[in-house]
DNA sequence: GGTTATTGCGTTACCGCTAACATTTGTTTT
DNA sequence: AAAACAAATGTTAGCGGTAACGCAATAACC
């Protein structure tokens, strides 16, 4: 085990400056006071011994660590993806890191790293599309200083909430395809133990109903999130007739749209399909991706959940909520 | 300010189970010597009073943090969301937590984030893709108690190194292009400040050279990683005999390929393309991308980077370079 | 000119945990 | 039965900072 390399400290610092330490601290935290020629001489001193202040020492005395968890199913999602970065940008302009976890949709795995956040006595803490049911995931977001849940179930204030409505957006979606001539819709989905997961599912039966198409489970297909293409051959040998598929992310969707190119099923004349979230790829697909778009940005739906959870540790929190809206991007797709 | 949520410290289980901190924290930590019945009784209490150890204070009194460093130029990038993904799982796995900062491809905000760093005391960092010059970047490494870096310029036996044979993947796409009857080729790049950056604009060059296909700076574009497609139409308006293109990844081919759709330049008939990476969506695009593919998977190279690491910092490390290689996928975009 | 602020520092204690050593008790050895 | 040892626990002293308070020296006030 190696020993750790011998760290300037704050007390070597205050020895080679003649102060004592705390005017040292002082100085670095620009905080209390003491004169310019002190500051001068001892920033001198920290640059000459390359101090850098010890941030684990500086978390145990102040009981504030200037990190934030943050909890995500798959980080090579675009989707994700994207939001980190709006999460972690914020983070990082306002003096904080991130802890950053991968839940690789696993319950048991969402358990674990919440227990260790907790040890980690991180600020405040991010979840995105929790897998774990409200009750469980609320416990864990009640012992933490500051919590942020984008399309998460929580009870609610427990946490700051950012989430989107799901049955408008189905509707759009349902409504142009039905405007569009379909009449036989499939749906193909991910897993439902997530809120936009159970949504999606749940929305797309209901917004169908409201239009008067009929759908049972056989129009419903749940697959894993890089299987849309397998879906789409499950779907299209079980109802051949379909004529509209609404996916529910635009990964699945490309999966879908090639499969139907495979099949030789004319996309959008045969069939139009529809995706979620314009990932980068949607437009350059060909025929291009029809899809519902957030109109805030994928990068600052993370930036507002970060903000909001800032506010929320600095307790001068003002919105409990955001509700995000979806518009419908017509490309070639389904016109 | 908030003040903290009252804590159970170790004092507090300590006191009511009878014994001293020290032997709580024996038991917590399994180590040194205790009765069964008193661990029992200790882990009991614990439980009890829902105490969760302090992470923070317990880095600070064994130097060491459990956590590491990850610094990446775009989290939403495919190819480093994998990466990342498998670097995580085997960090997590080995009881480590990442602490991960985007640098958006600014290089002052990479500067930082190594200070930053140094103060946090990880355990070690990992650096994805650098831009800052190997000097720089190596002076910072030295620092660290243990680094590894994939694809970044650095001076020897500072890190564990991660990095491709660029020439010979080249080499290969070029060769695939010239033997598919191409007979002007064209590349599209990213900013040559990376180590990949600069390697696959030389290597294209020289790879180009040695097969006798002439290249000027004419036929090489740099772009901006989302500017794919608009690179593409620069390039064949400037050359407008390109019949073979290669794309720096796979996002910028797939820009490539529906800028051809758009100009109505037949793939692979007219413009044979290649690209880098085989991101999930490579074969799914129409036509399915033809594109090099690292023979070790992607989350794999990320995992073989933290098992690296953690073997540096126990001081056990065995290799000090793993070189990776390609392998031509070849689809439609350039049978 | 004496009282009260203000400025510029230093001292002490503590954040919560663990390394290292000390102590007690029981067990084995010879 | 004394010596030697191991097992189980306690004590002390940090890790590297900062909060809170204390105390001179100077400035401000009436």
């Amino acid at each position: 085990m190696p020993k750790q390399k011998d760290r300037i400290t704050i007390a070597d610092v205050a020895e080679k400056a003649n102060v004592s330490a705390m005017t040292v601290s002082r100085v670095l935290n620009n905080k209390g006071s003491f004169s310019e020629e002190t500051r001068q001489h001892v920033l001198h001193v920290m640059r000459e011994l390359g101090y850098r202040p010890n941030r684990v020492a500086r978390s145990l005395a102040t009981a504030k660590t200037l990190k934030i968890g943050v909890v995500v199913p798959s980080i090579s999602s675009a989707y994700f993806g994207e939001v980190l970065e709006g999460t972690e940008r914020v983070l990082w302009e306002c003096g904080y890191h991130m802890l950053l976890c991968n839940t690789a949709v696993d319950s048991r795995r969402e358990h674990a790293v919440m227990d260790l956040f907790e040890e980690d006595r991180v600020d405040g803490v991010v979840v995105l599309s929790s897998h774990l049911p409200g009750d469980e995931l609320s416990s864990y977001l009640k012992k933490q200083r500051a919590a942020v849940v984008i399309n998460c179930d929580v009870e609610p204030g427990i946490a700051g909430h950012i989430y989107t409505d799901e049955l408008k957006s189905m509707r759009m979606a349902v409504k142009h395809l039905q405007q569009a001539g379909c009449k036989c819709l499939g749906y193909i989905g991910l897993a439902i133990e997530t809120y936009a997961g159970r949504e999606r599912h749940d929305m797309f039966i209901r917004a169908c109903e409201e239009v008067g198409l009929s759908v049972s489970s056989d129009n419903i297909v749940i697959c894993d999130r890089r299987m849309g293409g397998l879906a789409a051959r499950r779907l299209f040998k079980r109802v051949p007739e379909t004529d509209g598929l609404i996916c529910f992310n635009d990964e699945i969707a490309a999966g879908a749209l090639r499969v139907c190119f495979e099949l030789q099923r004319r996309v959008p004349e045969d069939v139009a399909i529809v995706g979620f979230d314009d990932i980068f790829l949607a437009e350059l697909l060909v025929p291009a991706l029809t899809t519902l778009r957030l109109k805030t940005t994928k990068q600052e739906v993370g930036a507002i959940a970060a903000r909001m959870l800032l506010e929320r540790i600095e307790g001068r929190s003002t919105r409990d909520e955001v509700v995000l809206e979806h518009e419908l991007v017509v490309r070639e797709s389904a016109p």
